[in-house]
DNA sequence: GCCTTATGGTCTATTAATGGAGCATACAAA
DNA sequence: TTTGTATGCTCCATTAATAGACCATAAGGC
């Protein structure tokens, strides 16, 4: 029952979606790599990762980040070391941090 | 003719949209948002904020940047201002580099 | 200029993702 | 403890995304 054809989406997520693209195809551009060599890599097809590098938001997550792996685009301008490290200290705010929010009262209408 | 069931995804990939879940959850924690209130203002169901905090590769990167503005988690550690900006940089590469890429020889293979 | 090919786009069949409901559990507050 | 709620998860119907072929154009090498 998924709703209506297109959703509509906040001008920062759009923009982070399109700048996540254009970083992809600029790594690509540097590389060398075109976009049916990418597509062969990330087993996918050449549309999608078009698609991707347009920063289409209905491509997946993990095209997207298979993608910007393969053209060695590091997300979070982190090295896949930093990355890791970056997961364990998020995993370990898990113990930290209540597991769930105790609506005291959802007036979470702040600004935007 | 979508190929097979589950698509392979390297670790880099996976663990980038397991980190990118992760931040989302504890930003939303923080901010002291229930799942159900981030998915009504995303305008998306209860179910997809659970899995694009799962860091599941299916979701789209639509549903996941638009969560993780909503719970005001800045993707490439960039304030929206700065963001705009970067977007104006990537752009401009587009001037500078080549428009596509002339396969002198695929020879990209390549370490990894 | 020519020639090659990468790109960008369309179209359709198939697959996967999503929404929504429902349920069990975990958690927090009293 | 008890109570209320958020979460996590399962199912299924519907919608959207993807693959793959195709074509037109643009771009780069010669």
């Amino acid at each position: 029952m998924a709703k209506p054809a297109h959703r509509s989406y906040s001008r920062y997520a759009r923009e982070a979606a399109e700048l996540l693209g254009l970083m992809i195809h600029n790594a690509r551009i540097e590389r060398n790599s075109t976009v049916a060599d990418v597509a062969e890599r990330a087993g996918i097809s050449r549309g999608l990762v078009h698609r991707v590098e347009k920063g289409e938001m209905g491509s997946s997550i993990g095209a997207a980040f298979e993608v910007a792996a393969i053209v060695g685009l590091r997300l979070f301008d982190a090295e896949p070391t930093t990355l890791t490290r970056h997961l364990s200290m998020e995993r370990g705010k898990l113990t930290l941090l209540p597991q769930s929010v105790r609506t005291g009262r959802t007036k979470v209408k702040d600004d935007f």
